[in-house]
DNA sequence: CTTGACCCAAGGGCCGCCCCCAGGTTTTAA
DNA sequence: TTAAAACCTGGGGGCGGCCCTTGGGTCAAG
């Protein structure tokens, strides 16, 4: 198969494929008479695996991992299961981090309802954001305005 | 003021001061003696500005935007409202997206804890993954794994 | 006068792709 | 038969928001 064929096989992008082979998830051979990927079922195999995983959560670089393990014969499921639970609760903390940036947002919402405009006196910027202040501690950084 | 006094100042890192300076968000002089960078205490509003409004959940393309019509002597705070709703709808729709993919981790999690190892049997990769289907409809890629 | 703390610019790295280029190949349709 | 459409190649840049490194120059304290 080629990359087009293989890529609709396992619904993801021809750039996915390519971006996959670029990683080493997926090995091609070479057809010499044009240069092109020729993509095996095995490697059909694995790129429906790769996108379960992504779906189920885990990176690509999680799941290098496990192909890897395989690749060495050894049954990666006691890895997988680790893992998984690993992501599960790193994104858990992340969504908790989310809703609490919400909760803030919401709070500066409200408060703003009452508010007017800032004129424009040459001191403050937008004295919405410049008078706010998170009630609870000081977060980080954006955690993630989603995508 | 320098790089370092500035970044302590906000509590930034100097890295963030100076990333700011690319963009543009500050705009310090040159020292001709030295080519060191001279930030004003106008900068140093600007940075605090910048960090409240990373907070509250903004973007530096947003803040950057909410700084230009400041300096172009616009109230920005209308502006600024409407931005504060959209990334908090965005945030919202991002949490409820991270929520679908923690109840299908829990759930292949759960499914998982009855099944043992799969044998490398050449022909599996990892059962686990291969035979997992999510319940519910076809989901993209991964939507955040947390920082 | 030497530390060590600071400054500079330019670049790469993270993650998971997507998109563009310029040029070669294969397939399809007129 | 040929021309257009659809594919393929490698290499590069872009997204966000920094962090970190390299290889310098500068400056205050002891």
């Amino acid at each position: 198969m080629r990359v087009a064929q293989l890529a609709k096989a396992a619904v993801v992008s021809s750039e996915t494929v390519r971006h996959y082979t670029d990683l080493g998830l997926l090995r091609p051979t070479r057809n010499p008479d044009n240069g092109y990927q020729e993509y095996s079922s095995t490697d059909l195999q694995r790129l429906r695996f790769i996108a379960r995983a992504r779906r189920l959560g885990f990176s690509l670089k999680d799941t290098q991992q496990i192909l890897a393990s395989a690749d060495n014969g050894h049954a990666p499921c006691a890895e997988v299961r680790d893992l998984l639970s690993e992501r599960l609760a790193a994104l858990q903390a992340h969504i908790e981090e989310c809703q609490r940036l919400a909760l803030v947002m919401q709070n500066a919402f409200d408060d703003w309802a009452d508010k007017g405009e800032c004129a424009p006196d040459g001191q403050a910027i937008c004295r919405l954001i410049e008078d706010f202040e998170p009630d609870i501690e000081r977060r980080p950084a954006t955690p993630c305005p989603a995508h």
